[in-house]
Formats: structure tokens, C-alpha cells, sequence
DNA sequence: TAGCGCTCGTTGACATGTAAACCAAGTTCG
DNA sequence: CGAACTTGGTTTACATGTCAACGAGCGCTA
């Protein structure tokens, strides 16, 4: 490799911020979440994805092709969940090896009563922060790294 | 708790984008690295972290504050990079408890292969993707965001 | 319909992180 | 000085993630 283009002052700052404010900021709104409701950010997004059903219930593949997880991972989670009575599993009615995973009451208490502080927590410390303006180029960059990670797979 | 303050669409689009991101970039610069170098995340960082000081060598706590790590999980990552000849351990002459971390030969080979291509990838999944006003964003963003978790320390 | 390959979900072996207990060496203060 | 407290690092017990192998069921195809 012939010399590297080392990064500039600017593109140093971008970078280096970009490490440490995902260090800390996702390390203090997973902390403010487990001590707010007790869940986790793992367990906060599986009940996320599951109340984004009507039916409340997903295909463990599909659940896991949603959050980017392994099957492997998801599985281990939902039994962890199981014993906490956030979740449930259920046979599958068109597949015989399918597992079915489903919000249970608990876990539907569990999500509404995390909600409204996590939403706090993540505008004390992100959101409120930031102007519209700022917030938008957000939302830009997520795009633009997102698509291009996208157009790299295929 | 009265109504909750839920995200509008900006601020949702900005979250959630974050989110993801930080998600897949990650772990893409992740596989990366480990492809190009098998080095880990983690390894690269400590490894940085060492060259950052003219005599390579850190006690093992002040090396923990710097990169925001516990303690326990750095001994327990030096223990598995000493294995691998990337760094070795000496005792501290004005503190006998002390344990001081001193990059290796082979460490400091290994991060000097390292660099390069982790650059590139750095610049392939996010840099090189942006524009200036786009970078410095990033940099504005970030600097808001620890500044605000730093006061809420204090 | 019998066979073969693929998919689904679980599991075993292992890598790595956390929290708390622990030991040894410093430090403080009567 | 010396007992009590603090600090630095390691370790134990456990939580959680990965990869690869597995067993069972689906479904194509000959």
C-alpha cells in the first residue's frame, strides 16, 4: 500500500467524536433505561419490535432479520425473556420447526411503562441538544452511510 | 408521569437513524479490521492507545480512564493481547501494587500494518462519504453531546 | 413417494464483558 | 509506629454474544 491518506484535522474530529459519543452516550441511555425499568436496551428493542405488530407476535427468523441479530442471539434473548415473563414462545401453525415469539402481558406493561422515560432520557441527552438543523444532518449522514453500506452487499 | 414528549419525525428520523448506523458502520469497520489485520476493535484501541505515548507504555489504570474502560476488562484484555505477543507487562518501580502495559515489538508491528487499511475503510464506510459542512456537523454534534454527559457528571 | 438438500431453531464450546470480592501495597492519622 | 482506610490490579461468578454443528421438518424432483 502506497502512503495512506491519513485523516485531516476535520475529518480526524468527525471521526474521533463520532467513537466517543457512541461510547458514552449509548452507555448512559442503556444506564438510564435499566435503572428506570429494569430492561435492557436488547430486551427494550425486541419489545419494541414485537409491539410494532398488530398481533404482537413475530416468526423468530423474520424478528431476527428485523433487528440485524443472529438467529442464535435472538434465541438465547427470548428464552432469557421467557423466564422473566416478558415473552412467550408458541408453536407455529404452518411450519413445524417455526417458533412464534409473543408479547406477553407482562412484557406489554413492561414496554409502556419504559417508554416514556427512555424517550426522556434520550432527549436529555441527544435530541433536545440539538437544533432542527442539526437534527437533519443527522438523519442525512445516517442516510448516506446506511445506503452505502447497503449498495456494498449487493 | 404526564403525557410523554414523543419524537416528532425529525427527531425520530434523526434517532433512529443514529441508531442504525451506528449499528451496521460499526460493525462493518469492525469485520474489516479483523479481515485486514485480525486485530479486534478492542485491540486496535489499546494498541493506539499505546503508541500514543513516546515510551509506549501506560499503567493500567490511567490506560482504563483514558479509553473509558473498567478495570477489570482491560487486565483481562492485556492477559489475552500478552498471549498473543502484543504487549507485555512490567512491574511498576515507584509503585509496587502498580502493573504498567508496554507495547511490544509485535504489537507495534501489528498496528503499523494495521493503519492503513483501517483508514480506508474508516474513509470507505463514512468519511469519504460526506462533505465538509456534513463533517463538521458530525464534529459540532458530537462535541454538544459529551460536553452535556460531562456536566451531567459533575 | 422416496430421497436429497435446504431452512428453522436450538445448542455446545468458547470469547468477551460486568459486578463484586479479594489480596497486597500504599496512605493517613492518633 | 501501627491500625484503619484507600487504592491498584486480579480473579471469581455470571451475563451475554459468536460460530459451528446438530436434529427436525419442509419441499423439490426424479
Amino acid at each position: 500500500m502506497a502512503e495512506p491518506r491519513w485523516l485531516d484535522d476535520r475529518q480526524s474530529r468527525a471521526w474521533l467524536g463520532y467513537r466517543r459519543m457512541r461510547l458514552l452516550l449509548d452507555a448512559q441511555i442503556s444506564r438510564d433505561l435499566h435503572r428506570d425499568s429494569g430492561l435492557s436496551d436488547a430486551d427494550y428493542d425486541v419489545l419494541s419490535a414485537l409491539t410494532a405488530r398488530q398481533d404482537r407476535r413475530w416468526r423468530l427468523q423474520e424478528l431476527a432479520d428485523r433487528m440485524l441479530w443472529s438467529k442464535s442471539r435472538l434465541s438465547r434473548h427470548i428464552s432469557r425473556m421467557e423466564e422473566r415473563g416478558l415473552v412467550s414462545r408458541e408453536e407455529c401453525a404452518t411450519d413445524g420447526r417455526g417458533a412464534v415469539i409473543v408479547l406477553s402481558e407482562g412484557g406489554w406493561r413492561a414496554i409502556q411503562e419504559a417508554a416514556p422515560p427512555h424517550v426522556e432520557s434520550v432527549r436529555r441527552h441527544l435530541i433536545d441538544l440539538l437544533t432542527d438543523e442539526q437534527l437533519d444532518a443527522l438523519g442525512d449522514i445516517s442516510d448516506i452511510v446506511l445506503s452505502n453500506l447497503a449498495s456494498d452487499d449487493a
